[in-house]
DNA sequence: TTTAAATGATAGTAACACTATCATAAACAA
DNA sequence: TTGTTTATGATAGTGTTACTATCATTTAAA
């Protein structure tokens, strides 16, 4: 038996749905390769359509711009993120078992995952830690969270707050603990390769030290004091 | 007597010493009010000269372009802070008060600084908070990086970290949790007015449970165990 | 007073961020 | 089968951005 994973995605972020179309389909997976090449200040569609091998009104008839692919594309992270948290503690009971496999989901590499075969989760893990706060860090940010465009991101926060809650009931702060993991996840992960000097895991490449620190922050943080 | 504060800035940063000349400091002035307006995006040269009253060829004198004024400022923004914390911190001897000192200056609302006369403090302050990462969250950031573009940062996070070290010698992380403290100081302010479900603080405009989070954060992992 | 440096004014180019139009190919329905 | 949507391809065009270049003029230093 064969499963497929298929995100539901706000249907405020494209023009036309690209998981429907073949072309839809390469216009996500190149645009992962095209970002994760260029950074997303020198991405274009007009990079990306030859990377395809389509034309840039191609891309337009499904993003409006290249910003709201970046959103679809973080808010496709956070979406198969979230099923990875909740798969991956499924039936685990003890809270801080959950929270110790949560910290290894956000800080360690991702491996290609099958169940979506026209995206490579390796690539988009090292875009969403690149570029994934460009998505929100924006004059519009108010307008395009009433459209519930950050939703999956605000949701996945809820998820691991309430296993926060469940750790220790009385913990004060944890919705904003819950992001400063996601966030310290990712800004340790990318300082540690681009700007050691603002870490403690020098040129070693290895992100098991990223999981420590944070295992010792958090879970110093919410132990029942 | 009259103190004017001065920070020398990496030369590299611009082509021609903004703080030399008239224009010059108008550039830097006003650039933090049109980025402010704008964010960086939508931020152009042409806008600043317009604001100005000078033409976009007399601004590309001073700058190479936007992204190494957005270099500048944010390094000016960490000279500042870091003469902040030293000034703030003096003559006390207790790293534990040194370090609450410091948590409130990097979460709170910035009073606009007479030793300063061309710069808003306060509007720089939330163009380090939405922007400020753009400055090296980029594909260049390891050339940038080698012509010591951050080392105002890397300067700042070392001396948060001797602090830490001071108050707890065995603690395995002062650099990381140094950067850590810096980072989500802004994000939990960013989330805090843009997107309140990611934060414990809702839409209270009181920057101080940001420090009482980040206080909570902070002793709980440093303290000796 | 001479000379150099800084600024202003203007023009120009390549790329970017779109919008519009029309032809064709594939899918689907009568 | 034919007729009709629907998706795509191909091409063109517009305004803006991100620069570079040139020359005249004003300001500051020697």
């Amino acid at each position: 038996m064969e499963v497929q994973l298929q995100i539901r995605m706000n249907e405020k972020l494209f023009l036309r749905d690209p998981e429907q179309t073949e072309l839809g389909k390469k216009i996500i997976r190149h645009s992962i390769q095209v970002i994760y090449k260029n950074g997303f200040e020198l991405f274009t569609f007009k990079k990306l359509a030859e990377d395809i091998g389509t034309t840039e009104a191609g891309i337009y008839r499904y993003f409006e711009n290249k910003h709201r692919l970046l959103i679809y594309i973080t808010a496709w992270y956070w979406g198969w993120l979230q099923f990875r948290v909740v798969f991956n503690t499924n039936n685990i009971k003890e809270p801080s078992v959950k929270l110790k496999k949560i910290i290894q989901l956000l800080a360690t590499t991702v491996v290609d995952d099958d169940k979506t075969i026209h995206i490579n989760e390796d690539l988009l893990h090292q875009i969403i830690i690149s570029e994934g706060s460009k998505a929100y860090l924006t004059k519009h940010v108010t307008e395009d969270n009433k459209e519930q465009l950050f939703k999956p991101y605000k949701d996945l926060c809820a998820v691991i707050a309430d296993i926060i809650l469940d750790f220790n009931p009385k913990y004060k702060y944890p919705r904003s603990l819950a992001s400063s993991i996601i966030e310290i996840a990712h800004f340790q992960n990318f300082f540690k390769n681009n700007l050691p000097a603002l870490t403690d895991f020098g040129q070693t490449k290895d992100e098991l030290k990223v999981v420590a620190f944070l295992e010792d922050l958090v879970f110093s943080s919410i132990r029942k004091k």
